[in-house]
DNA sequence: AGCACGCCGACT
DNA sequence: GTCGGCGTGCTC
């Protein structure tokens, strides 16, 4: 029997009114099933909106038909959402507390939708009541509800959609597939004798354009719109008119549209080592088991990881399967893809968010209908629409990009577990640093570890000197490069040899730091770095920067417990006087280089200086080329490049993220100096690299500069346990943000005591502990107020339950804008 | 979130 | 007498 009624999710509610709806359904065609788009009437207006339908329903007893309103119809059938998505939406939805409508948004590509449109026809003409609408209507059949508005003004819209209610207006759901590109070809579809008898003027067509077409066509055959278009000057309209007039037809054929070249090349084939062939061929088992696995690639840098993850992708695609290939951020998929597609041609795709509309749609398009069998990208790829998934690789897969800081706050390692577990898929982890989540749950036996512990080929590991920025400071060098680095950069350009200098940009937080001893001021509790917040911070602007002898009347916070102390005189340790804020930035170090090493062809890699689409690539080529001798950057430099030529490599402050207010900051750090150190002497030459500290003793980058990754671990894994950070709990933050402080304070202060009377009563089973609420590292931001409160607790159904039916409650009572981030990158 | 319905002040 | 302010409550 005919399913009458569907539950439906409206794509867009916000949480508070996030709850199935039930619509009766006046039609049933192979289109109708769960997870289709579907248009629908909503609230008392009844405005169009776009649902997914989650459910098919038979009428029962128990469901008032009279309450419930008609679906309109199905929209979008390509978009219609297959089973194991749907239920990745709900998954979503219940793991992140984002609204469905939000996860069915991240899982489509709906940029790729128009807005849908509503238009009017005539229904029934008589007891008609005399309406200027029923004329505007009657004149203009199909008319739409904006055009409408415009000609009866405002109250047009209520107007017609009452006729509507009432029977007399007949209503359709537009929509206009802007975003699809079609090679449009026209051909002429009149028999032999009409055409002659047209051709010789004996039929009239009504036009001279029209003969003319027809005129083209006989002579041609078939032809494009856009040939048509250039060479006759005709419209679309004028087209279209003839089609309906039965003298041509249209055919689309899909066009698809890439940003991308792709260009196979025959690269010269690698043969994998011993080590690499044992760890290829344990994934590609893996892979086979017909059941969801899950494993981390572990190899230093250097070990040859790509070419490991290549033969797995390979063996997918033999089995008729797909893959998808993660990469921490854009600017590193042109690299990934060109390295790709001289190995796949153009069975591959990109997907990340910097695509137009049109290009995400093709790619998206391209891949659900089998024309590809690798999906490259960041993030939001791991929702690319494979049919059969055979795997999910998460490049550098301890990178905080794979989590997402806006709603859905999903986390890409959740969503590759989720996909793969309903495929039957391997999720393949990879990196030279995992984050030591991934290595505990490696080590507990729920990850397979597959290591790769020596570098491939004859590379050798750097020569690493860790050079000690307080001898400096005591001699009055305060420039960001040191005397040891100076030197070395001095004897590499003499023997016209490249180097890398790696600026940290992160710990731009102003953190309090002895320039004497390198002495940092840390939270008693939470063993993470206090901040600084001046006295009468309210009214200060953000980022400004403060001499230490200002700093004396300001206080250093704890971001995760609220712990608070007055800023110290002098430093504890050593007793000086001089504390200062640190940190410097690409372009101060930069100006500084010019100076010392006037001769010297200097490329500064920035955000800056990679704005544009292809920037990133050239600067990478020039450099490689050997046209410039030092490449100065950021985080990007220390990534998926082989430079053969680079022999000494320099991190100018190994200590800004290593005093970062972020529980993560060990963890940051080592992965950043290792991954740098690992840029040097990648082929035959040995590298050297220098790490510039005020903490030369500090374990983490004693541990980076060995690459030692198990000791490193082994000593945050115990902080963590002893401190209960994660992997050994989880961390929760609520963020409340309001125009007005008072509202924005009150607010967190009424949730937290609602938490506390939840776990005291209804929910006294959850174990939580909250901290806050305190005000967030950036106060007021875009003129909001910003509250916080940090919970650690461990993130199950119940405590899920709890926290959403905190949201649910407050956020429909309150007018300050509240939102939860379950494990977030950072705090 | 929108949008309706609903009950009190300044205008033709 | 009406237009319109935004307070409260609902959306299948």
């Amino acid at each position: 029997m005919d399913k009458r009624i569907c539950r439906v999710r409206l794509l867009d509610l916000p949480f508070q009114v996030d709850k199935p709806f039930d619509y009766f359904l006046p039609f049933f065609d192979e289109n109708t099933k769960p997870g289709a788009l579907v248009a629908v009437p909503f609230g008392g207006g009844n405005n169009t909106k776009i649902a997914v339908i989650t459910e098919l329903c038979e009428l029962s007893a128990d469901i008032d038909i009279t309450k419930l309103k008609p679906v309109h119809r199905v929209i979008y059938p390509e978009f219609s959402l297959r089973e194991d998505m749907l239920a990745l939406a709900q998954f979503m939805h219940e793991q992140t507390l984002c609204s469905f409508g939000e996860a069915v948004k991240a899982i489509l590509p709906v940029s790729s939708f128009s807005k849908l449109s509503d238009a009017y026809y005539i229904k029934k003409e008589e007891n008609a009541p005399d309406s200027p609408i029923i004329n505007i209507v009657k004149k203009r059949p199909g008319i739409t509800e904006n055009e409408l508005t415009k000609l009866a003004g405002e109250s047009a819209k209520r107007e017609a959609n009452r006729l509507y209610e009432e029977g007399f207006l007949k209503k359709e759901i537009i929509v206009s597939d802007k975003n699809r590109k079609y090679n449009e070809i026209i051909s002429l579809k009149i028999e032999k004798s009409r055409l002659s008898n047209i051709l010789h003027g004996k039929e009239r067509v009504g036009s001279k354009k029209r003969k003319a077409v027809i005129e083209y066509l006989a002579e041609r055959g078939k032809v494009s719109f856009e040939q048509l278009k250039d060479d006759l000057s005709v419209t679309r309209t004028q087209i279209c008119t003839m089609q309906e007039l039965g003298y041509i037809s249209i055919e689309k054929t899909d066009n698809y549209r890439a940003p991308y070249n792709f260009e196979k090349s025959e690269k010269e084939s690698f043969t994998l080592s011993d080590e690499q062939q044992k760890a290829s061929d344990t994934l590609k088992s893996l892979c086979d088991t017909g059941k969801p696995n899950a494993a981390l690639l572990f190899g230093v840098t250097g070990s040859g990881k790509t070419q490991v993850i290549k033969s797995v992708i390979d063996h997918v695609i033999q089995s008729g399967r797909g893959a998808i290939m993660l990469v921490p951020e854009i600017s590193l998929t042109p690299q990934t893809m060109s390295l790709f597609s001289s190995w796949y041609g153009e069975r591959i795709a990109v997907l990340h968010s910097a695509l137009s509309a049109g290009e995400r749609f093709d790619a998206w398009r391209k891949i659900k209908n089998g024309l590809v069998d690798v999906c490259i990208g960041t993030r939001s790829a791991v929702f690319a629409p494979f049919e059969k998934l055979g795997v999910i690789i998460l490049d550098e897969e301890q990178e905080h990009t794979y989590k997402s800081d806006q709603n859905p706050k999903y986390h890409a390692r959740d969503i590759a577990r989720f996909r793969c577990a309903s495929s039957n898929a391997l999720m393949l982890l990879s990196s030279a640093t995992p984050s030591l989540e991934s290595y505990y749950r490696a080590k507990s036996g729920r990850y397979n570890l597959v290591t790769l512990p020596s570098r491939y080929g004859s590379a050798e590991l750097p020569e690493t000197i860790i050079a000690d920025m307080r001898l400096d400071a005591q001699e009055g060098r305060t420039g960001p490069v040191g005397d040891n680095l100076a030197n070395n950069i001095k004897s590499n350009l003499s023997l016209g040899e490249q180097t890398i200098l790696f600026v940290n940009r992160r710990g731009y937080n102003n953190y309090l730091s002895c320039n004497m001893c390198g002495y940092v001021e840390k939270c008693p509790h939470c063993s993470v770095s206090l901040t600084y917040h001046a006295y009468s911070r309210y009214k200060k602007t953000e980022g400004e920067n403060q001499g230490a002898a200002h700093a004396k009347q300001g206080y250093l916070v704890c971001h995760y417990c609220g712990y608070r102390e007055p800023v110290p005189e002098k430093c504890p340790e050593c007793s000086n006087v001089q504390m200062q804020f640190m940190g410097f930035g690409t372009q101060l170090v930069e100006n500084n280089l010019r100076d010392d090493f006037p001769d010297a062809k200097i490329t500064r890699m920035d955000a800056d200086t990679t704005q544009s689409k292809f920037a990133y690539d050239e600067i990478i080529e020039n450099f490689k080329s050997g046209e410039s001798d030092i490449l100065l950057g950021t985080q990007m430099v220390t990534k998926g490049h082989d430079f053969p030529d680079v022999t000494l490599v320099g991190v100018i402050s190994a200590d800004a993220s290593l005093y970062l207010d972020d529980f993560r900051a060990n963890e940051q750090t080592f992965s950043l100096v290792t991954q740098v150190v690992g840029r040097a002497g990648r082929a035959a030459k040995k590298g050297r690299a220098v790490i510039q500290t005020y903490s030369p003793d500090h374990p983490v980058l004693k541990y980076a500069a060995k690459q030692d990754y198990e000791s490193f671990y082994k000593d945050e894994i115990a902080l963590r346990r002893a401190l209960v950070f994660p992997p050994f709990c989880d961390m929760v933050l609520f963020m409340f943000s309001s125009r007005f402080e008072q509202e924005a304070q009150n607010a967190a202060r009424i949730f937290a005591e609602k938490m506390k009377n939840n776990i005291k009563g209804e929910y006294n089973d959850v174990k939580l502990q909250a901290f806050g609420p305190f005000e967030a590292p950036i106060y007021k931001k875009q003129d909001m107020y910003r509250m916080r409160i940090v919970v650690k607790c461990v993130a199950n159904g119940r405590t899920r339950s709890l926290f959403a039916k905190l949201l649910r409650e407050f956020s429909s009572q309150s007018k300050t804008t509240i939102s939860i981030d379950i494990n977030p990158s950072g705090l």
